[in-house]
DNA sequence: AACTATTTATAAGA
DNA sequence: TTCTTATAAATAGTT
């Protein structure tokens, strides 16, 4: 439709390829419009040149997003499919793994057991005793641990006390103040304060098993 | 272009307005396609008919996938963020929480102690102790029924015996044989084999507490 | 970017 | 829907 009939093959000048990409853009761009409002249609269009220009037309009763949604409905063509369907594949294993997990913990707190076999009630039976001696050990070991450390301190702040004590003493053979020594601190009491007192030993939990560290 | 000139409105005959689609979707595909191979272009063109039909086309030298793609990069508009976006914060989630159950099942286990103040291993503790109460409630209730089924089944099976030994002896009052009673059938070695063994019970885990069951 | 001779698209009718 | 055809619109080549 111009001065000479063209045949539909590459315009091999670069010039002409650029002006008659612009002006037949110009063209169904229009075309696109027309569609749009004429018969109440949803069009979307994009244009790359052959320069990489981008251009684009979406009527405007929808967006883009929306026509390729659509698309994939209609032509069953997923678009982003190779991700999506990889996280949703591990979406649906972490979920999985989730509930074996709940269902792990459940049965270790006692629940859920119906299903179990009675060998394997034995074996979570078992598992559970194991696992209290390690909890218990550790328990142990912490309390052993702490009980060291507020002795060690306990022994320093004595060290301190007596030599305190002695300069006391060195002061008052010298000179004009009287001292009376009731016996030393109460080291037992400390100890006890040091620990959180004796009742957080006997009533709160710490059980028999704390006894002969106490 | 026509025998009049027309108005760029909505067409309001609905049948007008299908036809019109009709031609022009010819007309504008066609448009596409030249502009693809005139000008080397990379097109997409997706519609949407009034009535929902669906047209594409799509530059033969690429994808619509791969349009859409570059049609991303070049409008910064994200199509399918929305999506990727929840999912994987979904997917973060779910890791999280499966961090935190592997965590609790770990220590539960006897794993992973250290990070856990005295406080806390005494709760722990406690908490193994009742779950390991519930677990062996549930064990005995278990071996309990079986027994108590194997006891049943016994029975029944004792009385049939029973009955037959009678009948035989009616027929040897009656008759040409002689009957030798060796007192009876051997119910406890029946029972024990019924439950398994004896060494089942007492070396592969039941424990001390299965043997008042036993 | 304009111009315009021509080709092409299409509105209306069948 | 498809064909026909008069006419509007698009555009190739030119300036």
């Amino acid at each position: 439709m111009g001065r000479g009939k063209i045949e539909i093959k590459r315009i091999e000048n670069s010039t002409n390829r650029q002006v008659t990409y612009s002006k037949r853009r110009g063209g169904i761009l229009k075309k696109a419009k027309e569609l749009t409002v004429l018969c109440d249609a949803q069009v979307s269009l994009i244009m790359f040149s052959s320069t990489g220009k981008f251009s684009e037309y979406c009527s405007p009763s929808t967006t883009t997003k929306n026509i390729f949604d659509r698309y994939q409905q209609a032509s069953g063509i997923s678009l982003w499919n190779s991700h999506y369907q990889r996280m949703q594949s591990h979406l649906i294993k972490l979920k999985e793994e989730n509930n074996n997990l709940r269902r792990e913990i459940r049965q270790r707190i006692g629940e859920d057991l119906d299903d179990l076999e009675i060998e394997e009630l034995r074996g979570l039976e078992q598992n559970l005793e194991s696992s209290i001696k390690v909890v218990r050990d550790r328990k142990y070991h912490v309390i052993t641990t702490q009980t060291e450390t507020y002795k060690k301190k306990l022994r320093s702040l004595r060290d301190e006390h007596a030599k305190l004590i002695r300069q006391l003493e060195v002061q008052a053979e010298n000179g004009a103040y009287g001292l009376v020594d009731n016996g030393g601190p109460d080291y037992e009491s400390a100890l006890v304060l040091a620990n959180g007192g004796v009742h957080s030993l006997h009533d709160t939990g710490f059980g028999i098993h704390d006894l002969r560290l106490a």
